[in-house]
DNA sequence: GAATCGTGGAC
DNA sequence: TGTCCAAGATT
């Protein structure tokens, strides 16, 4: 075995985490989900949901079974949400061609959809005790700072490196505290700002730390500025009630709940736009203060434009919206800053 | 290869 | 405040 992997197995044992929801367990259904919530997203976000989706999802067969609806409002609020969509997916697809057992071949679990390399390593490794390597946003951070590799981690070259040094550095046992070691030490000891060098066990072999450039590694990816878009969010209300539509299955929010949009241009006439749009009369409110809602690739700059339905409307033209009270839309498949917006709307009645 | 896809923690 | 980026995958 490398010393890297023997000395990193043996910390990861004492002062590694052990405690997570979704460890101390085999099961592959249980390991899999933590790990695509924990895709680009930290622990202190995921805890809050895996527990509540494991008890609404306790099965394959049951995620299976479920609406893409009631999915998507499990994950509500976390983000990238193709993951919750080729979750869902990926638990049709073992249920129909692999007799609904998580598959234990490495190359075939790769072929799930939303399942990688790295997160099939992952599954692999802590479920079936594969000798398969993880390469996330913390393996690279501790291989480019151990081995001094500059260049940002990402780049497709760089990132190849990356795979065959991770490889080479597998043992062939323990699988479980390795990898477990990889994420604990990368997201405990080897941070991104001030690293805990001192408490390091792979200190005395860090070529960072020996020309004190761990402050400079990895090197950071390429800034690039972000377009800046608006829109304006129409809230339509009749009495406890607000409409809502379901986006587009792809795209930016897919499949979540949201309010109807318009085009943000000046003295436009949302009356109008929702009268044409949806067949419904209503009176302009008073806007609510806006909201900036900042992307990994855009700044989105929301207006929220509150209009009265001045009659009977339940029955919205488009077969995509619904109406719900306040309370129930907070409990739909909606997005943070629809989140946002009606708890300000509940608020402001209370 | 470059874009797309969310949200919140940390500083 | 803005900036970086996190248990990445898909197109």
């Amino acid at each position: 075995m490398t010393d890297f992997a023997s000395r990193l197995i043996s910390w990861q044992k004492i002062h590694g985490r052990h405690d997570l929801p979704w460890q101390n367990t085999t099961d592959p259904y249980a390991i899999w989900v933590s790990e695509i919530m924990l895709q680009q997203t930290q622990v202190s976000a995921v805890i809050g949901y895996y527990g509540k989706f494991m008890a609404r999802f306790p099965t394959i067969s049951d995620l299976a079974n479920a609406t893409q609806d009631e999915v998507l409002q499990h994950w509500s609020g976390l983000g990238y949400y193709s993951r919750a969509r080729n979750l869902h997916h990926a638990a049709q697809t073992i249920v129909d061609e692999h007799a609904g057992q998580f598959p234990q071949d490495f190359n075939t679990i790769q072929t799930l959809s939303g399942i990688g390399r790295s997160t099939a390593a992952a599954i692999a490794s802590f479920a079936f005790h594969q000798v398969q390597t993880i390469l996330d946003g913390n393996v690279k951070r501790v291989l480019a700072r151990h081995f001094a590799i500059s260049g940002w981690t990402s780049a497709p070259k760089i990132e190849k490196a990356l795979w065959q040094l991770a490889e080479s550095l597998l043992p062939q046992s323990d699988m479980v505290a390795y990898t477990q070691g990889l994420m604990d030490l990368g997201a405990t000891v080897c941070t991104r700002s001030k690293p805990k060098c001192a408490v390091c066990p792979l200190n005395e072999s860090c070529l960072a730390r020996q020309q004190n450039l761990t402050s400079v590694l990895p090197t950071p990816k390429p800034k690039k500025s972000i377009p800046e878009k608006n829109t304006t969010m129409l809230i339509l209300q009749q009495g406890n009630e607000v409409m809502l539509v379901k986006r587009p299955p792809s795209g930016i929010w897919g499949g979540l709940w949201s309010f109807p949009e318009s085009d943000d241009t000046e003295n436009q006439d949302y009356a109008a736009t929702v009268l044409k749009q949806f067949g419904i009369n209503a009176t302009v409110d008073a806007p609510l203060a806006p909201i900036s809602h900042v992307f990994t690739h855009f700044k989105l700059h929301i207006k929220p434009q509150p209009l009265t339905v001045s009659q009977h409307a339940l029955q919205a033209r488009e077969a995509t919206a619904i109406w719900l009270t306040i309370e129930d839309a907070l409990g739909a498949a909606i997005p943070t800053p629809v989140r946002n917006i009606l708890l300000k709307l509940a608020h402001d009645r209370s």
